[in-house]
DNA sequence: TCATATTGCGTGCATATACACCTATAATCC
DNA sequence: GGATTATAGGTGTATATGCACGCAATATGA
């Protein structure tokens, strides 16, 4: 027996996420990011200045982990959080221009390892895949 | 947006495995141990006394990871892990008695989540997509 | 046999993940 | 307006993940 034998959906999936996210970080080790990073990076971007929840639920991740993960690309300055004038509470992040530059940088080299992926498993098996996790994690949301 | 359009197949791939992870989770609270390492000791149950590697192997995941992994499960007694005669660099991983207990509770537990997620996502779809996932993991091997 | 290469494994470090619990602030409801 | 409730966010703890590096033991080759 071996890993592709064990039946266990979770650990499928966790073995899948894993060996690609490896692949990923290959691919992209020349922008000096990791590829959650990456995407945190992309969706902050795209999205504008948000609030931790509102960014949470663009990247549909526990708020308490993306905090943590905002750390290290705040330390090196891709993000900057600021607090909110009118309520207190909130914090909002935003991309800075060096975390722009980077995300350039990154986004080469991403496009780069999504056309390898497809290169080497099918373009319209790659995106039936992809709608088929999207699909099975709607299926277990909470 | 939501992450529900992030392209990124490793993204994808990691927020279905998250949210699997979390729903098999909740589905064994009950026995006591984590979903992961309900897969590592099933592992060592089937596939007898192993070395770390020939274990690291069986499950395709990072020897340094697996030998952490085991840590909580050695605490908790329900692996036992022994210096080999022969050859004393390595160290040989065992079920214990306390440990195949534990694992015939969260057993029953596991079997009710993979029928859950069967019963939610489709039986024959849930096969193709443990096969893509393996397929897809296989594509990306180093 | 002894120097060298290989192998098995542990540890330091950094990031990822999420639950429980806490504080601060804002909103709501007498 | 003051008590209560709801919301935004941080932190402690525990597990997960893997790279770089080091050490000890075995295997190999001259």
């Amino acid at each position: 027996m071996s890993a592709l034998d064990i039946p266990c959906y979770s650990f499928t999936a966790r073995h899948a996420s894993r060996h690609l996210a490896q692949f990923y970080e290959r691919m992209i080790l020349g922008s000096g990011i990791h590829i959650q990073q990456f995407t945190i990076l992309a969706i902050i971007k795209h999205k504008g200045p948000l609030s931790i929840i509102e960014l949470a639920q663009e990247l549909a991740m526990d708020r308490t982990t993306l905090a943590r993960s905002l750390s290290p690309i705040e330390r090196d300055a891709y993000i900057s959080i600021a607090n909110n004038k009118e309520d207190r509470r909130i914090r909002i992040v935003s991309i800075t221009p060096k975390g722009k530059e980077k995300l350039e940088v990154a986004i080469k080299l991403w496009r780069k390892a999504q056309a390898e992926f497809e290169s080497r498993f099918g373009v319209e098996r790659a995106a039936k895949l992809r709608e088929e996790l999207r699909a099975a994690a709607e299926a277990v949301a909470a």
